[in-house]
DNA sequence: GATAACACCTGTAGACACTACAGGAGCAAG
DNA sequence: CTTGCTCCTGTAGTGTCTACAGGTGTTATC
C-alpha cells in the first residue's frame, strides 16, 4: 500500500459514492478489484479514483453500467471503436430530447389539472377526474 | 360473471396492461381483488377496465405505486383530502421542471461532446476524455 | 497493555416496478 | 378425445443500488 493510496472510506469521501455502492461496483465488474492489505482491506491508488469518477459521471448522463462498460472498453483501448461510442452517445442525447419533450407535456397536465383545483374537499376533485376521464372505455 | 364482464386476458389486451402486470398490482393492492369463477378464474366487470387505466395514467404522469394508492383513496372518497392531492401534484408538476432542466444540460453535454468526435479510431476519443477529464482528483 | 470506538469485511435481503418462467389445471374447437 | 390456448400459483430474475447482521481489524485513549 503506496503512501498516496486510500482506504475505500476516503474513496467514498472523495468521490461522494457510498462504499457499499463502490463494492457493488466492483462486483458487477465496473470498478476493477483492487488490492488488498494482509488483512483483507481494499486499497485504491489514483488510477481508481479517477475511474470512478468517470464512473459517476457517465451515470449522472444517464449511461447503463452496460454503457460505461463500453465506454471504458474503448478508454482501455480493447473491442470498441471511437465511432461506437459517438453512437452511443448519440443515441442518449435523442433519448434525452424524446424525454424533455414527455415531461413538458407532463408538467403542463399536472399544473394544468392544478389550477382547476382549489383544495376544497369536495368528492369531484378535478385532478381526480382528469385521470378517471379520457379512461378506456374505448375498446 | 355477468354478460360484460371479461377475463384477465381481454382487459390485458383492452388496455395494453402486461397480465403479469395485472396480477402484480392486485398482489400490491392497487387494483381490488376481482371476483372468480368456479374454476378460479378472475373476471372484470367495466369498473376494472375504468380503475386500470386511472393507474396507467397516473403511471406514465410520474406518479408511484404509493401515491396512486392516495389518488384511488381520494376517488373512493376515505383519508386524503381534495388538498392533499393538489399538493402531489405540483410536487410533481416541480419536480418534473428540475429533471427538464437537467435533461436540457445532458443533452448539450452530449451532443457537444459527439460533435467533437468524427469517428475516427484513435485513442484520444473526445467523449470518453470528457468523461475523464473534469475527474475528481480535487479532493 | 487493555479497552472503547470506529472502519472495514462478507453475505444476504430489501426497494421499486415490473418481467419471465415452471409446472399444473381448465376450456373450446376440430 | 386430443390439441392448443388461456389461466392459475409461486418463485426468481432485472437494474441500481441501499441496508443490515454478525464478525474482524485498526486506532486512540487511559
Amino acid at each position: 500500500m503506496g503512501a498516496t493510496d486510500i482506504s475505500i472510506g476516503d474513496l467514498s469521501k472523495k468521490t461522494g459514492v457510498h462504499i457499499e455502492t463502490i463494492r457493488y461496483y466492483e462486483r458487477i465488474g465496473v470498478m476493477p478489484k483492487p488490492p488488498r492489505t494482509a488483512a483483507g482491506r481494499r486499497y485504491y491508488s489514483k488510477d481508481f479514483v479517477r475511474r470512478l469518477s468517470f464512473i459517476t459521471r457517465s451515470r449522472q448522463l444517464g449511461f447503463s453500467h452496460d454503457d460505461i462498460r463500453a465506454l471504458l472498453s474503448l478508454a482501455d483501448g480493447n473491442g470498441y471503436s471511437c465511432a461506437d461510442v459517438r453512437e452511443l452517445t448519440l443515441a442518449h442525447a435523442s433519448e434525452a430530447r424524446r424525454k424533455i419533450k414527455d415531461l413538458r407535456k407532463l408538467e403542463r397536465s399536472l399544473r394544468g389539472m392544478a389550477a382547476e383545483c382549489h383544495g376544497e374537499n369536495i368528492p369531484e376533485c378535478p385532478v381526480v377526474d382528469a385521470l378517471l376521464d379520457d379512461s378506456a372505455t374505448r375498446s
